[in-house]
DNA sequence: AGTTGGGGTTTATCGAAATAGACCTAAGGG
DNA sequence: CCCTTAGGTCTATTTCGATAAACCCCAACT
């Protein structure tokens, strides 16, 4: 399952998916003729290969994923940081927010999340 | 200056510039050729756009770098936040974190760098 | 004068992502 | 029975990132 890698054209139409689904096979190439201005080969195509991939499904022409969102975003994100950061978060916040600030309230926010995660 | 974005094998090399300047740009074939496999031509083939687009300099045959690490680092990640998470830290964090634990001295070290950028 | 090596440019190749054209089959309506 | 439409496949075409071949100039050395 280390497909997860998805291309710009792939993900942008995956977010199309996972804000539809269920959705007709159809009424997507509706959908991506209207938002991305894809002609109808174009999406059969590109739902193909994520189908084949096992992100989406694609049974009695009703589209649904296989794969969340949060999970392709996890991947990512974890991508970037090992990436450019060493896979160190704090090297990533840090050139992140760089002379950025945040408010009061998003830093508690942050801390939240923070503070769940630590064992 | 909005030309950030380098490809992987754009990137892959200007960190090894970043690494090493100021580099004789014959230093940095030779470089290029034992890191990364590359022929001459293809150093300068990249060499050049990279100047072109004024993310490094060639001057004499001493390359340095225009644009700082930190200042490419910081475009990606903010890239990432936004095409993946609506721009929203506290959802990519979210997101990177998962069912990730990460222990009580890294947790200190983020809510140190929140802190310090909270206004 | 000929060769070698440093410092390049210009043009080509190649694979893969992005997009689409042409075509196919089955079901349903007039 | 023909035509349309839903639903889809298979095979291009285009574009571009990655990589390199071939070639050029010039200074130094022999």
């Amino acid at each position: 399952m280390e497909k997860l890698k998805l291309y710009d054209a792939e993900y942008k139409f995956a977010c199309l998916i996972w804000d539809n689904e269920p959705i007709n096979s159809t009424d997507l190439v509706r959908l991506c003729a209207e938002k991305l201005g894809w002609k109808k080969s174009t999406t059969y195509t590109v739902l193909k290969k994520l189908c084949d991939r096992g992100i989406l499904q694609n049974q009695d022409a009703v589209v649904t994923a296989r794969v969340k969102r949060e999970d392709v975003q996890k991947f990512e994100s974890t991508t970037l940081v090992e990436k450019s950061f060493d896979g160190s978060l704090p090297k990533f916040l840090t050139a992140f927010l760089g002379e950025r600030k945040i408010t009061q309230q998003e830093a508690e926010e942050l801390k939240q999340i923070i503070e769940e995660a630590t064992q």
